[in-house]
DNA sequence: CTTCTCACA
DNA sequence: TGTGAGAA
């Protein structure tokens, strides 16, 4: 039955803490109301909350979460929410391609330099050409 | 307990 | 994208 929450309270809650809830709000994501100089959360910035921090897991960043939100707060309008979320998504779907893409450029590098180390290794074994030792130097 | 700011990965 | 410290 409570309409209004302390930082504390979301903080404990929702298992972040108060400092990023601050830092939330400082990005223009969450906009609590001030009793005095402390925040007072209502049930709305609840949700917010509840909606960025589900946001963040999908792997969106702060900016287009906040751009979400917003619309949704400005019109309640559901479909352009959702139209918006949906490219959001699908922006999101496409970078996770072009990283796994990425990644596998890499491991077939890192695959070949490998078998290159390997190679030079057996040629210099059945030369009996060792490379020279390593020496120190002292002062 | 809360606030803010500055610095730092 | 947050954290830590320090001061109020």
């Amino acid at each position: 039955m409570k309409n209004s929450y302390t930082i504390a309270e979301l903080s404990a809650e929702f298992g972040v803490t108060a400092r990023a809830i601050r830092f939330y709000e400082d990005r223009g994501l969450i906009v609590p109301t001030r009793k005095g100089n402390r925040r007072v959360f209502s049930p709305r910035d609840r949700v917010r909350l509840r909606l960025i921090l589900r946001g963040k897991r999908v792997g969106l960043t702060l900016d287009e979460i906040r751009e979400v939100i917003d619309f949704y707060d400005v019109g309640q309008d559901e479909i352009g929410q959702l139209q918006l979320l949906l490219d959001k998504l699908r922006h999101r779907r496409e970078a996770l391609l072009a990283q796994r893409h990425d990644i596998d450029v890499l491991l077939d590098a890192l695959e070949s330099l490998e078998a290159n180390c390997t190679e030079g290794l057996i040629a210099l074994r059945d030369g009996g050409k060792l490379p020279p030792k390593l020496t120190v130097t002292s002062s």
